[in-house]
DNA sequence: GCCTGCATGTAACGTGTTACATGATTTA
DNA sequence: TAAATCATGTAACACGTTACATGCAGGC
């Protein structure tokens, strides 16, 4: 039994939780993992019957009427893993973002609408605050750690608005306080 | 002549701000826009090529003695491409963390330790901004835009850091404010 | 003469998204 | 009865990483 990728676990994670169908566990990543683990149907229904081979969690078969439908519960086994998993140290974060991307090219594309970029990114961010207060609202995951999750989640898209409303205003000012000497130098760590 | 990729956009840009090989190009990349944009030898060398066959940019042989480089120049094509490029929506940021990922499911898996595992990741984004201190001190990308980029990527780790410390004691004294009631409701949004 | 850095490339692999196919149940 | 939602699944494709192969140049 090979090494779990870590959606694997994300998935695995999700039906510790609770006991869930494959349909529930896209839903559910959909409206609370998903601004920062994504997972596709393409993913988890294969991932289900791999976790099941391997013992981590188990199919229960429960139609409702005469639509088919696979209820995965954990095993001990999996539980087991998830603890190992817990203590190992985590991949760091990754990520894309195209919108700093466009900014950080700006210079030489076109400068005078590196201002223009940085406002489009903030709204953005803006707009994803927004999602998640929403989700936040009625929030499903009640638990303190991913409720804490949550918070910080609206809280990090606070802060990308904030910052590149900043950057917009530095950059209109075209006062973007290089690293000209003394003031550059003095904060480095 | 199809769509370019996100990346292939990368390093169109790239080689937009001055002709470079493809070595130039990844070590660029690797201290500069790794943060938010990574690339591989496995994607820039054939890009290079598919950029070089659409006429977006153009190989001129310059080699060392005896050693073959070749250096690639933005074309006018490329440059009109770039504008584009520019003004066109962004994708939404995207990103994993494998950290919040664990600290989401802490309370399925073991709650005593969401704590440290918000205490490590808080580890974690302090390295990464030292990192990004270390090279914003001997930066190369010196215009307004690709610096604001720069110092954003600081701000904003040094703000994932305190968000987790702040996860972190509040795991720890048990104080998560939930939302029960009132509080979490007036702010919605 | 050996190691490090410059330089180019590819094959194999793993991961993830999109689009499609299928069909039952519930609700408007 | 039509549309939305529940439910499962796969095939094709796109994207990215890793590991390897190759070879020259410069400094110790």
């Amino acid at each position: 039994m090979k090494e779990l990728s870590a959606t694997a676990k994300a998935i695995l994670g999700i039906v510790a939780m609770r006991p869930r169908t494959g349909y529930e566990i896209k839903a559910f990543v959909d409206n609370s993992t998903r601004f920062f683990w994504a997972a596709s149907y393409g993913q988890i229904y294969p991932e289900l019957k791999r976790l099941a081979e391997n013992g981590l969690i188990e199919g229960t078969d429960e139609p409702t009427g005469g639509r088919r439908r696979t209820v995965y519960t954990i095993t001990a086994a999996g539980k087991k893993r998830l603890r190992e998993w817990h203590r190992e140290p985590s991949a760091d974060l990754e990520f894309r973002d195209e919108g700093m991307l466009k900014l950080f090219l700006a210079g030489a594309i076109e400068p005078a609408s590196a201002p223009r970029i940085a406002r489009e990114r903030a709204e953005q961010a803006r707009g994803t605050a927004a999602r998640l207060r929403e989700i936040e609202s009625h929030a499903e995951g009640k638990d303190p750690s991913s409720y804490a999750v949550l918070t910080s989640g609206i809280a990090f898209h606070d802060f990308m608005a904030d910052l590149f409303d900043k950057a917009a205003r530095d950059l209109e000012r075209g006062q973007t306080k290089r690293p000209t000497g003394a003031g550059a130098q003095e904060r480095r760590n």
